[in-house]
RNA sequence: GCCCGGGUGGCGGAAUGGUAGACGCAAGGGACUUAAAAUCCCUGGGCCGCAAGGCUGUGCGGGUUCAAGUCCCGCCCCGGGUACCA
């Protein structure tokens, strides 16, 4: 009888099985090769969205696939759960952030389970609890007392639509990156992590990443640590200032184009600015013009379009070289933040320079001369910054200007006069946050004794559920004296509780790592389990994170690692980085009103359905455009393998996947069962390359359709004999076998329909029979001069000499080769015959 | 500007230097049906041809090769990242 297809029960059904004999859940053992397949854990926002169906299915497979080929697979999930929005939607609603965390977590757990994800619930860490955080605020204090953790004041970006300070990292444009507002700059102590101290480790060890990660994401890294190598130079002001300042120092990466520095260009935040113009008469003037580029943003400062503005200071400094006076510019170009704050202004070989000497009638100096025309500072209309040799340097002229950077720099060092010295883009980790729901900064302010950071053993500092959030957004920690009222750790007298709490990006740079025991209670890791499990094989996400998450991520498995917890380097071996789930070329949202609901699509079509669509529709890395016609199609094809099963389920006899012989294709006698075993094995090959090396789901699906449609071309005729059934239940086990990974709970019906009581879930990978990938007649084409013109059927063994023969005593051939000679004839075995004619 | 991707049918997308367009979607045709849906089968880059077959075709222009979507050189367009970083 006929059994229609109906996902929703028989998905639940599988669900349940599986979660009963828990066959995801996974245990340390030594004795097997592990395998650690993680996806970016949702921020738990409401609902899960098609992007995380998206990036969960792809872990899936992954994760199943592996599972199958032997390896004890961890795959766990949990919650990014502090975080603004659960404020936002406090004040909105009126609920308490954590009610509705919570809440939101439930929903979204129960979303996961009805997708079929093979995950080990067991190891779930929801990171706004204190049983996580506790150990971000060991780590904290440990940071501390190795000077990894410090409090500075400095200007920071603050949003004030967030009412709270952000990481450089966070800001985007000028903008805050998580509501899109003006950031300004605002002085402020705060909490910082020392990641500096790890620039050169983490630019280093990008080179062992380069294998597994994508390489834009590498690069966006290498780019975001910034290194530059040059000099430190200092130059003698004619009249020292009067605080007794001497010399302006500048960092370059040009010190072979010294003697080409005409003037000096300070930021207008330079502390120097203000000794220069103390006495001077144009010292009205050039405050005016340092308050108007402090004032001027952030983001109009770095448009590219912003003209280059600047004005004299009236004094000068002297070229160490030259010892010619350089006149010192106030730029709005150069940036405080940046190196020493003063550049050298090298106008001949730096646009920048270039441009502003151009503006305001500074002499420009060649000092770099390329190998053919001479340059000339009155026709040059930009700067000339390529290789060459120095000349009007003398000593040095007529060296290439690599080797003069040297030179040069050693010659300042014997003077005193400049230093080699490195530079990076980077800066430290401000993870001070003026909110209320993240976790607070275990540290304590007492008017005898200062910074003292609370006691290991009166962690952890828990962050009050009991308040009422505030309606302007601001943190309600200052207010509620029950948290900040707290014995000073140090003397016993009252002091304050620190009411910032930390960046949720603390949280997620550790969380993968917790994942390994997150039972544990006494200390952060089991160090046997973190010894079998980490680092992390493979990791999926978007490439949002591709600085933030993932640089901050890495900083913290090295820093972990030098306070002994950790030994190893890096905490993500390989990343994969999907692209987004965008509705008619557009990214989904709210406001466009083309929200695809992953739910809505799982009541309708199964999970299954979804699952194949979302890997089918293209590979991972790309961007995805959901179809409504396309999900249809997915719709259609595993209805088509749940038909193929419900037909032959009664007539076929029961069998291991891969289980048929050459002997069952010699007695059943038919093309068909030849053809079929040869793609049976094909496909075994195909999906698992497709899967486990390339990543691309799309072509491993398409691999198995082929199956599934030869299944249908080949299985009547093959029905007719014991030997040919056996060939044909053999291809079929095969093919449920290899796409369990995709659609699990509609292959593991479809499995027990067809009289199994093993769980395919828990089943291995087909075993491969190279002997069956050979096929017994090859198409070999034959091309003349480029063009095919004819197609032989041959055998796979057949002599160069023969098939070359049978080549050009083709008609069709000889017809293209009529009053020609046949100069060359190439064999390329196995795929084609090349004639070359003339 | 610089650094990454990418440009292939009506669409999503396949192709270790070796038959371009696998697989799917949409389309057309056929079978089944009283009919429709569903299902099953067939066709399908363009042009010419009843067909066999021919010409042409992977953003543009060159090149290497017996052979180029694929490799090299020079461009154009689209997407992303990033930037007065000295």
């Amino acid at each position: 009888m006929q059994e229609g297809y109906s996902p929703k029960s028989m998905e639940a059904k599988w669900q349940g099985i599986w979660e009963e004999r828990k066959v995801f859940h996974c245990e340390v053992d030594p004795s097997r090769p592990k395998y650690y397949v993680l996806e970016m854990f949702p921020y738990p926002s409401g609902r899960i969205h098609i992007g995380h169906a998206r990036v969960y299915s792809i872990g899936d497979v992954l994760a199943r696939y592996k599972r199958m080929q032997g390896f004890n697979v961890l795959h766990p999930m949990g919650w990014d759960a502090f975080g603004m929005p659960a404020e936002n939607a406090a004040i909105k609603h009126g609920v308490h952030p954590a009610g509705w965390t919570f809440e939101n977590i439930d929903t979204m757990r129960a979303q996961l389970k009805r997708m079929g994800y093979s995950l080990d619930w067991r190891r779930e860490v929801t990171t706004c609890v204190p049983e996580y955080y506790r150990w971000e605020q060991l780590f904290f204090l440990k940071f501390l007392e190795k000077g990894l953790a410090y409090r500075k004041q400095a200007p920071q970006n603050w949003c004030e639509t967030c009412h709270t300070v952000l990481a450089n990292e966070q800001v985007i444009d000028g903008q805050c990156w998580r509501c899109d507002s003006h950031v300004v700059q605002k002085d402020l102590t705060q909490w910082f992590l020392r990641i500096t101290d790890y620039a050169q480790e983490l630019l280093d060890d990008l080179d062992t990443l380069e294998q597994g990660w994508p390489e834009r994401v590498v690069s966006m890294q290498r780019n975001w640590i910034g290194r530059s190598t040059g000099a430190y130079i200092s130059f003698d002001l004619e009249h020292p200032a009067e605080d007794g300042t001497s010399a302006i120092r500048v960092f370059t990466t040009r010190p072979d184009t010294l003697f080409g520095a005409t003037f000096m260009s300070v930021a207008a935040e330079h502390p120097l600015v203000e000794q220069l113009i103390k006495d001077s008469p144009r010292a009205d003037e050039v405050r005016a013009f340092c308050t108007k580029v402090k004032n001027s943003d952030r983001l109009q400062r770095g448009a590219e379009d912003q003209e280059k503005e600047g004005i004299f200071t009236g004094a000068y400094c002297l070229n160490p070289l030259t010892g010619q006076r350089m006149p010192i510019w106030v730029a709005n170009f150069v940036l405080m933040g940046y190196g020493t704050g003063a550049v050298m202004a090298v106008p001949a070989h730096d646009q920048r320079d270039f441009e502003f000497a151009t503006k305001y009638g500074l002499p420009k100096q060649v000092v770099i001369q390329p190998a053919g025309e001479p340059l000339d500072p009155a026709t040059m209309d930009a700067a000339y910054v390529d290789a060459g040799f120095l000349v009007n340097s003398s000593p040095f002229d007529g060296m290439p200007n690599e080797a003069a950077k040297t030179a040069i720099v050693q010659h300042l060092e014997s003077q005193g006069r400049g230093e080699p010295a490195v530079t990076w883009r980077l800066r430290d980790w401000n993870i001070s946050r003026q909110r209320y729901w993240g976790a607070p900064i275990p540290v304590l302010y007492c008017d005898d004794c200062g910074v003292v950071p609370e006691k290991e053993e009166n962690l952890p500092v828990v962050l009050p559920l009991d308040v009422k959030t505030r309606e302007d957004g601001r943190s309600p920690l200052p207010d509620y004296a029950p948290f900040v009222q707290a014995p000073c750790p140090s003397c016993g007298k009252p002091a304050r509780r620190e009411t910032d709490t930390m960046d949720t990006f603390v949280e997620s740079s550790w969380y993968f790592i917790r994942y390994s025991a997150p039972w544990e209670h006494g200390r952060p890791f089991d160090p046997a389990a973190l010894k079998y499990w980490l680092p992390v094989d493979q990791y999926i996400g978007g490439v949002e994170h591709a600085i933030l998450h993932l640089l901050y991520s890495r900083f913290f498995v090295k820093a972990l690692r030098d306070l002994g917890w950790l030994q190893f380097d890096e905490p993500f071996k390989a990343l994969l980085a999907q692209g987004m789930v965008l509705k008619d070329g557009a990214k989904m949202s709210k406001s466009k009103g083309n929200v695809v609901s992953p739910d809505e699509m799982t009541d309708r079509y199964g999970a299954d359905a979804v699952r194949c669509f979302l890997l089918f529709a293209a590979p991972p890395e790309r961007d995805l455009d959901w179809s409504d016609t396309g999900i249809e199609g997915s719709f259609r094809f595993v209805q088509r393998v749940w038909r193929l099963v419900d037909e032959l389920k009664d007539v076929l006899p029961a069998c291991a996947a891969a289980s048929s012989t050459a002997a069952d294709v010699a007695e059943a006698g038919l093309p068909d069962a030849a053809e079929l075993r040869h793609k049976e094995h094909v496909t075994i090959q195909k999906v698992a390359e497709d899967i486990g090396e390339k990543f691309q789901f799309n072509t491993a699906i398409a691999a198995i359709m082929e199956l599934v449609n030869q299944l249908y071309q080949g299985k009547d005729a093959l029905l007719a004999t014991p030997a040919g059934a056996r060939v044909l239940s053999s291809a079929v086990s095969t093919m449920l076998t290899v796409l369990a990974p995709v659609t699990p709970h509609l292959c593991e019906e479809c499995w027990s329909r067809l009289g199994h009581t093993d769980l395919l879930a828990a089943a291995t990978w087909p075993v491969l029979d190279p002997a069956a990938l050979v096929k017994d007649a090859i198409t070999v084409v034959v091309q003349v001069n480029g063009k095919l013109r004819a197609r032989l059927d041959v055998a796979p063994d057949i002599a160069e000499d023969v098939i070359k023969a049978q080549a050009l005593a083709e008609p069709n051939v000889q017809k293209h080769l009529e009053g020609k000679t046949v100069q060359k004839v190439v064999y390329v075995p196995g795929k084609l015959v090349s004639v070359v004619a003339k």
